[in-house]
DNA sequence: AATGAATGAGGTTTCATTCAT
DNA sequence: TATGAATGAAACCTCATTCAT
């Protein structure tokens, strides 16, 4: 990589770095782009021939923060060798409810902006740095597994959804309960949309 | 109640329908009180006789707004003779998500601008135009059972943030599944949550 | 008039009068809205309370100042009690070419500006203040004479289109003569036109 | 030319023909430099190799656009053998208005910015590719007529500005006439200006 | 209590120009 | 020559808020 192309990296990554910052401790709404690039040290121009406006730069971060933990999810489900589609998946719950439980800043940023559209733009892209999609990684394991299911596409958004509105409050807000509490109730609530997505293999019952 | 004195409501309640109109519509972002004030007919000074600014507004309204849905729901309770507090509890849920359903702009703002702080408002301000609490009425019918709970205040909070955050999607998207299928799994989830707050009567267990 | 009223007249008239003379001084280009607000000491929102942007105002302007030209031509036709219609409209003509001659500023202005919907909407509004429409005591001219002319509003911007356009060079730059000596000719091209608009009146001559 | 240079010409023509194209098309005022280059294919900075600023480019343009027109009128006044200067003139005139009514966009951009300075400059510019002066052949037009004339570039461009200017409308709106019914009334017009600029051979009137 | 013209800080966005590569 | 990322001045425009009426 040479000299300029890795200035101009370098240049967006402060972008990034410094608008999640400040969306995350301001809020979106009272962060103005003048603010992101004095702090993030570059012209304003600059910030136009990376970002369309606050709200692209909003949605790719929210985009690549799920990705990030999505991955990172993934990757300790085989650093753990967690073997069975069901483990796995309750596995990168934990992991991930876990890893917002300590950065409940992160939190409320990604669960303010994940909608539907950004949700499904952060599995299917490949990954910055990686050239991997996590989607493909998800399929894998389920393929992986004995068992078949249909729209693996709507049950994973089904599981992810449930345990990050759900436990939205309880790590926030302590309400219903604390995290630790609800948790078994969020897996057996798990294991329950698992069951309803599962493929009739050949003989036996549902 | 004196001609100025209607005149002066009809006002503020212009403004309150306007404002409830916009922000649903356009988002609460994008309305500005020019386009309030212009659309409700009154001048821009006039607002500010009543709000102290946008988020005064959209606070209230969503207070309001879920006030109202409570106080139905406990109406209906009421005209329907629902008796003992489990069941009534359920019917009220019921009633809600299906006014929710509905009325899905109402469901994006309220879940949207629902925050426990206004929450709590909601529920312990008295309503306007009625002189009665939703809360002292969610209390009687507690006292009105056999069964004694703790913090019904929480216990209130924990089963409606369930329903409104778990329902959001279904409603709004069909995802993980329509309202309909959710509804079992929902019911069952708050039997859960019930039981858990129950204070020790005598004999049995925790 | 109130004290409000003719305080609100006195921010729009300084407007216009400072859009002008930037207008006029810098041209349109290198004019801009904070020049305007600036130089006639309003602020500067209350532009846009009176104008969209700057063609907005530019427009107006050159209907406006195109306009009174018109009238003042026509009051000086009245006061100087010509009559018969062509030697009104050669007076008019006459009259307007002095007053431009006599600023070139103006000149400039209104011919860089004149398009040809601007100019219809200068003939056909009412003139602010006055309460008359140019363009009716325009077809009252032609009614008081004993010809017909048809497209009488064809007719008027044929001749006043003519003559501005050749004049502009004669006022600006002496080329390809100085104005007085290009009159004669341009007052037999009026002749001409005149002629090829007269309604076949029964019997007589072209 | 060696394959450098030939290259070297490219980007510049480049240039030139795009910014034409987007000068006619979108105004001269609203075309951006950035437009330019990016629809021309080539960097940014490679811009200002050739041209100093928006203003130069559109000034060459309009030089170099007049030029084409007067030489093209004069090739065609060769190849059809017209004798005699005021013949030769009124052909050429005729030639050019006939370009101009068959690409408006044309039209505009060289009425819009044909001040006297450019056309000067369009005239005794060597044209591009060609090694020659029109002025210069101009000259010799009249030299090979009897009839000597004062200022004959002040002539020409006298003939030159009553056509355009009056034309301008006839083609574009028609208005006061279709081009056609208002050609003899420009000849004749063009005549008049031949006269004023005889010089006095010997004998007769002015 | 009601008005709405005026404000002007503060945001967004553009774009001509430079300069290291 | 050619590039195009970076710049940042300078434009545009919005809108919450005030205040004289």
């Amino acid at each position: 990589m040479g000299k300029l192309e890795s200035n101009k990296k370098k240049k967006e990554d402060a972008l990034y770095n410094t608008a999640f910052e400040l969306f995350t401790t301001k809020g979106t709404n009272k962060t103005t782009i003048s603010d992101i690039v004095e702090k993030a040290g570059v012209a304003k121009g600059t910030f136009y021939l990376y970002f369309k406006d606050k709200y692209d730069i909003r949605n790719k971060l929210a985009s690549s923060k799920t990705q990030d933990l999505f991955f990172v999810a993934y990757l300790a489900v085989r650093q753990n060798q967690i073997t069975g589609f069901p483990a796995q998946l309750h596995f990168m719950i934990d992991h991930i409810l876990n890893a917002l439980k300590n950065d409940s800043q992160l939190l409320i940023f990604v669960s303010k902006n994940l909608s539907w559209n950004v949700f499904q733009a952060a599995l299917e892209q490949k990954m910055p740095d990686r050239d991997v999609r996590f989607y493909d990684k998800y399929l894998q394991l389920i393929e992986e597994g004995h068992q078949a299911y249909e729209h693996p596409d709507l049950l994973l958004f089904s599981v992810i959804e449930l345990a990050s509105s759900t436990c939205y409050n309880c790590i926030l807000y302590q309400q219903p309960v604390p995290l630790e509490e609800y948790m078994p109730y969020l897996h057996r609530a798990i294991d329950g949309i698992l069951s309803s997505y599962k493929k009739d293999s050949s003989v036996c019952s549902s």
